[in-house]
Parts: structure tokens; C-alpha cells; sequence
DNA sequence: ATTGATAAAGTTAACGTTAACTATATCGTA
DNA sequence: TACGATATAGTTAACGTTAACTTTATCAAT
């Protein structure tokens, strides 16, 4: 039997033309109900799947979107992809994952690529404050939705942590202990969550009287291993008992280790915080002390925002009255899990 | 400035013919060296990028590969994952990501929507034993490659930790303390790494003239939640000292957890080996001994592989000759990382 | 019976690209 | 000088789908 993989196969074999069966496959109103019954169960009986690379050709459009983040092995992120891509799907889109390794460089050629692919839209993840990437967006006339960071703060829609909050709330906890000395190892300085970060940190500190020593704060920590380092060279230097802030849990782990390497005790000589609540720490003793981001729920929030933008694209396509829609963002709650390390 | 966006639009500006255009992008004989440097600039400077859309529709073949796999924020499969990625990308090749939960149903519609992208080809995680997925690819005539399972031993092309020999490994490992207790929790019964690494148990078990006992064995553990569940049920009916044997770091974990909460010493007490030596837990305490699986090159060797069957097929059609390739297996080398837990 | 409205089908053309074919210019050689 | 070979260009058609338009059938109202 041949492989039916054509409208024109498909029509053929019922003897009408192709439109006819188009229409019937894409509920349009021209069809009877009977003559769309016997089109759908014949479709379905030879198992005919429509060529989506021909229905975007033609429609000058396509079902997939494009998902720039900046590594998918980050637990953090992978969870974030995983609520886009089960949001997006249920939307009947498909998801181009590319992995940016917060390279400028490799983000606005990835952009470029996605442009060449004909996606209807772009979640980023942007790298360091770069603007070209929203510039390429816009020129390219993408929609896009950025995740967990924004380029600036009132453009663009985003979906992002509160992260001044975030900090804020993690320093207080660690003011409170009265200690102040309260070491900070944040991420790369040009991003905006560790910018905002930064300020909550500050605003905490203020709050308690504790003045913001710039040396205390250790900027570009990424992994593990730099959490392993930064830590190792600030005990080096500075006699327990003190706090740490961590950007990340993925820093928070490192530093931990090296805290442990050198024989002190969390929370008793160090308490520590990290932020993101990684779902497999969860279990590690001793049990951290973080930020609860809603990774999953970011990433729906950002699925959804973009598919309300390309709605309402169509919108005005349609009814050519062109109502442009005004940015969005939207700004999750921190919840800060208190457990073993602080 | 109108945008470029067609070959017409670049044959326009340069006044001379659209195939011409194409043929000097493609980097076609037919062309003049200066007829292409001329075009290649104008393209350069008017920042065109071809539709790769319209490409693949007319090729009949896109450059889009299907990966499904259970599940992309596992770390394991997230580094899977990109390796894959980065090595098809060097080839010009993007990924579309799907998770199929392990649900069987949910990998047979990533299929069938894949066959409707009209992809190139399929890098799968197959679910439960099922064959219907293969015969599925078949049937649409995808080339794929299996990675980290294989749903028959002698079919299909794969790439594979070699599981028996790693959970001999650890069973030996294990073994050579002189414990004859030695559980072991496992993962979904019918997916073909568990039952290797039943196998590889079983023959470590032997060689050490240990007895199997099938109540020893727990299967079906896929989480942390279930190596703790699992763990804590072991710990209600038994004594250690005894040795665990997990599936996965994830299991692993949440063994350990289980293990410490009743006040129990690893490795004293307990001597406990996961498996994958996933990255953040090398920072973690106690250090989890474990099995290496080169997670990375898993994936860009089946990358590499399916881009190998990719260029194989093209071949055929065009030298007609249809010398079919043989199916390929390739096993990775497991590494046995004996840390703290043993 | 005629008209007009509507329902249900069919025809046509186009989306951007490239493979296959055809046309023209250029050049070396008999 | 004429011939074929070759280099370099252009023309045409097609990939599968659907939007826009056209045609035909049906039926109610005059």
C-alpha cells in the first residue's frame, strides 16, 4: 500500500479535490458535516500526518519557537525549559532549544538562526546586559519573552524573580543573627538579577545598620567550583563565625564544601543561604537553607506571555486596526525556605 | 530600507538572476569567483538569511533532528542532551527537544508530530521496552539512534553505557567487603539498562558465590522520593551492616537521606554506590562513589551517528546503489569513582 | 417561474527555494 | 574559420498547502 502523505493522496483517494479536503481537516465551516466525517476517519484510517514545513511555507509562518537559554544542564533552567515546552505544546508548538553559555557572541547568532527558521517567537534568557540581541528581536520582528533576566528594566516583556526581594529577604535572615559580617558571592555583574540582587542585599544591610563593605561581595561566580574557590580564598582571610549569600545553590554547594574542608560547622560557625531551591539538594544534608524560585512556573508564565503576544499579532493582522499591545512583565515572589544551613 | 528577505530581493538589487543568487550562496561551480564575492558581499551587507523553511520545503528535507527523551531536567539527560546538541549544531543541524515522561503513548505522538516537522532524524530515549516507536520510524522511513537504551539488542543503531559491566563493577566493588547483603534498587523493569544491570549484579553476585535473592532487589525506583521510600522501607526490616546498590545518583540521595535519618554512618554502617557521577554532586557530602558515565559523549556520539546514517542515506540517493548500512551499537566504558559512601 | 441568498463544493495562484534544463559567451584547437 | 568543449549565466517547474476567488446546487420568498 503506498504511504498517503498528501492532501493530494487523501483526496484522490475520496474523489474530491484537494481544498475540499484542507478545509475539512482544518474545521472550516465550506465543509458538511458529513463530507468531513468521511474526510476526517479516511485521513485517520491511512494515518495521514499534514507536511508542517508546506503549512508554514505557505502560511508564512511556523509552530516552532525558539529557546535561548544560557545552559539547558542547569537544574535551574531545566525546569524552566520543561514548563515552557509542556505549555507551548499543549499550544501545538514546538520548542528549538540552543544553549547560549552566556556568550553574547554565540546569543545573537543563535538569534539569527531562529530568524532563518521562520519562528513565530524567542524565550531568552539574555546574556550579560547586551542590548543587540532585543535590537535583532525587534529588527527581525520576532516576539519575545525574556526569562529570569531582562535587558532593561521597563522595555521588553519578561518574566522574572523579584529579585531584590529574593535578596533581601535571605540578607535580613542573616542579619538577624546579629553577625555582621555577611559575604555576598553573586554572579556575573552585568545581569540584571544579580544587579537586583546586589540592591537587596544593600537595602537589607542598611535596614540593620550594617554598613555595605564592597570587598565582602564577590562578583562573577558562575559554578560550584568557583563557590569552592571564592570560599576558600574568604576563609583564608576572615575567622568564622560569619554569613555567606549565594547566588545560586549551585555556588552555595561549593562553598559548603570548602567551609566543611576546613573543619567549621554550618549554621553553627557559617550560615549560609543559597537561592533557586534546586529540586535535587532536597535530600543532600546538610539540608539548605535557599530561596524557593518557581522554576516551573516561570516558565509557564513565559510560555504563556508569548503566546498571548503572538495572538494578539494575529489580532492585528486580522482586523489591520493594529492596536499594539503594551509590555509585560511579570515579577515572581521569592519564598524564603529556611532549613539546616542558617 | 526595505528588508531583504528573498533571493528575489538580493537577484533585484544586483540585477541579475535569482538562481544565479542561489547558486553563488550555495556555493555552486556554475559561478564566477568575482559574479560570487559580489553576491556573497551584497548578501553580507543587506544581512540576508536565507528561509530555511522554504529550503526544506523545497529539499524535502529539513535540517531539524526529534530528540524525546524521558525527561530534560534529569541532569544525566541534560548533559546527554547537550552533547547532542553541540555536535549537531557544528553540522548545521537544530534540535527540537520533547520529554516523554517515560509515558510510552506521549513518545508515539512526539513520533508522529516529528514525521509531520518532517525531521531528518530522531535521537530517542525509548520508553518501557515498547516497540511500537521503532517500528514507527520505520514505517516513516526516519533514520534514528537509540541513547542510553536499546529495545533490542541486535537491532537498531545505539549508544549505551554498558550497564552490566557497570553494575558488576559496583556489585564486585561492593561485594569485596565481605557483606553478603547487598540491595540493590533499580529502576523500571522493563527498560533494558536496568535489566543489564541486573544481569551485571547478578554475575558479580556469583563470581562472589553469593546467593540472588529477588527480595533484595527493588525495582521501579525512578526518583529521589523513591530511593528514600524505598531505602526506608530496607532500613524497617533489616540491620545494618549491609551494602546498597542504586540505579542512579538521584536514588542514591535519597537512599542516603533515608540511611542518615535513622543515624547510620556511611560507609560504615552502610556502604551505598549510585551511578551516572552527576556534577553537582561531587561537591556534596558525604562523596558519593559512583559509576563515570561519560554523559557528554554519550550524546555527541549519538549525534555523531545519526549524522553518519544521515550522510550514508543521502549517498544511496544518489548513487542509487542503496548499499544499506549495518545497524551500529556503540558501548561507553563505564568507570568505577569509589569515593566516601563505600 | 424567477430572483436572490446561502451552502458546499472546486479552481487558481502563491509562499521562497533549488534541481534540471537551456542559452549564451569564451576559448583552444583542428 | 569553424568546431566542440567549457564556463557562466538564465528559465522553468515543482515541492504541499491554503487563502481568495469562482462555480454550482439548493431552497425560500416573491
Amino acid at each position: 500500500m503506498k504511504r498517503v502523505t498528501r492532501l493530494k493522496d487523501l483526496a484522490e483517494g475520496l474523489g474530491v479535490s484537494i481544498t475540499t479536503v484542507s478545509k475539512a481537516l482544518n474545521d472550516h465551516p465550506d465543509i458538511s458535516a458529513k463530507r468531513k466525517k468521511e474526510i476526517l476517519d479516511y485521513a485517520k484510517e491511512v494515518n495521514y500526518i499534514p507536511n508542517q514545513v508546506a503549512r508554514s511555507f505557505r502560511q508564512q509562518r511556523t509552530k516552532m519557537i525558539g529557546i535561548v537559554i544560557s545552559d539547558n544542564s542547569n537544574p535551574f533552567y531545566a525546569r524552566v525549559i520543561r514548563g515552557i515546552e509542556e505549555t507551548l505544546s499543549v499550544h501545538g508548538y514546538h520548542c528549538v532549544v540552543m544553549n547560549s553559555h552566556e556568550d553574547v557572541d554565540k546569543e545573537i547568532q543563535f538569534i539569527g538562526e531562529l530568524r532563518g527558521l521562520n519562528v513565530a517567537g524567542v524565550i531568552l534568557t539574555p546574556a550579560s546586559g547586551n542590548k543587540k540581541s532585543r535590537e535583532l528581536l525587534k529588527n527581525y520582528d520576532i516576539p519575545y519573552v525574556l526569562v529570569n533576566r531582562y535587558i532593561e528594566k521597563d522595555e521588553d516583556t519578561y518574566v522574572v524573580l523579584d529579585d531584590e526581594q529574593a535578596a533581601y529577604m535571605t540578607a535580613r535572615h542573616l542579619c538577624s543573627y546579629g553577625n555582621d559580617k555577611i559575604f555576598f558571592l553573586n554572579f556575573l555583574p552585568g545581569v540584571s538579577s544579580a544587579q537586583n540582587r546586589l540592591a537587596g542585599y544593600k537595602r537589607a544591610l542598611k535596614e540593620y545598620g550594617v554598613s555595605y563593605e564592597s570587598n565582602m561581595v564577590v562578583s562573577g561566580c558562575t559554578n560550584q567550583t568557583d563557590g569552592y574557590e571564592s570560599m576558600k580564598r574568604i576563609l583564608e582571610k576572615n575567622k568564622p563565625p560569619f554569613c555567606v549569600m549565594c547566588y545560586s545553590d549551585y555556588i552555595a554547594i561549593g562553598a559548603i564544601c570548602a567551609i566543611q574542608e576546613r573543619g567549621f560547622n554550618l549554621p553553627h560557625d557559617v550560615a549560609l543561604c543559597g537561592n533557586d531551591d534546586i529540586g535535587i539538594l532536597s535530600f543532600v544534608k546538610p539540608r539548605l537553607t535557599t530561596i524557593g524560585a518557581p522554576k516551573l512556573r516561570m516558565g509557564i508564565a513565559s510560555a504563556e506571555l508569548l503566546i498571548e503576544l503572538l495572538e494578539s499579532r494575529q489580532e492585528e493582522e486580522e482586523n489591520e486596526g493594529a492596536i499594539k499591545k503594551e509590555e509585560k512583565h511579570i515579577v515572581m515572589k521569592p519564598e524564603l525556605i529556611i532549613r539546616e544551613t542558617s
